[in-house]
DNA sequence: CGGTTTAGTACGTGACACAAACTAAGATAG
DNA sequence: CTATCTTAGTTTGTGTCACGTACTAAACCG
């Protein structure tokens, strides 16, 4: 077989990761980003701006976003104490458990995944990705968050 | 810094991956599932089922996205030879240049992603990667193919 | 105050995905 | 050879998602 480049090898890594957690969320009933959404919200009780910038998403497709996901019961509107204009965003503790097993779904498939791998080189893969993610970070000085 | 688990860590580069191929693509006004359409058939000249088992999508839904690549000019639909029901869905030349751009640009991305780790991090890397998707492949009998 | 910026929503548009119903053509049984 | 079944693909209707633009209301600033 063939040589799989670094850049195919990502893109293809990457797709296939995206996939599990595509279908697990679906099992569910909720998209990827309804997903991402719920993760953000783990540890956090962001403004609507906060979630566009957190989300990488227009204002106005937060607006969408957070409808959907408040008509489901999944997220709260509550009015900021210090600004009238602002909401802040958080989960119901219906949606925090949804997530929490959407995430323990998704650590099954990943950790089968992985699995595949004898311990040593799962344990150096682990390692080099968790550098790579630092590494991507500083020179962005950007934190990591909870994509999950 | 805390650790970052397999499973986090996974995810998150598959966040960090997606969200540069999408980038690219959107500098040349396609969004992700078509530039994984051009992707696909860099090499073949699936029909439309095919193309559906490829992409992962409802046959439905493949009607579409072949709808709206063959309006901007794309794709073709050439009749099968061999069964009048079926059609060949193949690149336009203009697409494959295209392609050939995004998957360009998105080596550069990707490359200097991993430019971040010391080269004998980077080798490992690709190598545990391309280990690995060999490992799924062969566990599910599936063809590895290009994703870019 | 009046003018500007900021937070968020409303609206219109288009891409995307699916399920169900449908048409046409191929395959198969009798 | 027809009657039936299956397969390939499209059509239609629904919902999600993302964006840009225009808007309202509150905060800020001089």
């Amino acid at each position: 077989m063939a040589q799989i480049s670094t850049v195919d090898g990502l893109a293809q890594l990457s797709f296939l990761i995206q996939g599990t957690l595509e279908r697990r969320a679906a099992e569910h009933d909720v998209s990827l980003i309804q997903t991402r959404l719920l993760g953000v919200l783990r540890d956090r009780r962001p403004t609507m701006q906060e979630l566009a910038r957190l989300l990488a998403l227009d204002k106005s497709s937060v607006t969408g976003l957070v409808d959907r996901a408040e008509r489901r019961g999944l997220v709260t509107r509550v009015p900021s104490p210090t600004d009238r204009r602002s909401s802040l965003v958080e989960l119901t503790d219906r949606a925090r458990e949804m997530a929490a097993q959407v995430a323990a779904d998704f650590e099954t498939d990943v950790t089968a995944l992985v699995g595949l791998l004898p311990p040593a080189a799962r344990a150096e893969l682990t390692a080099l990705v968790g550098r790579l993610l630092i590494a991507k970070a500083e020179a962005e000085g950007v934190d990591l968050f909870d994509t999950v």
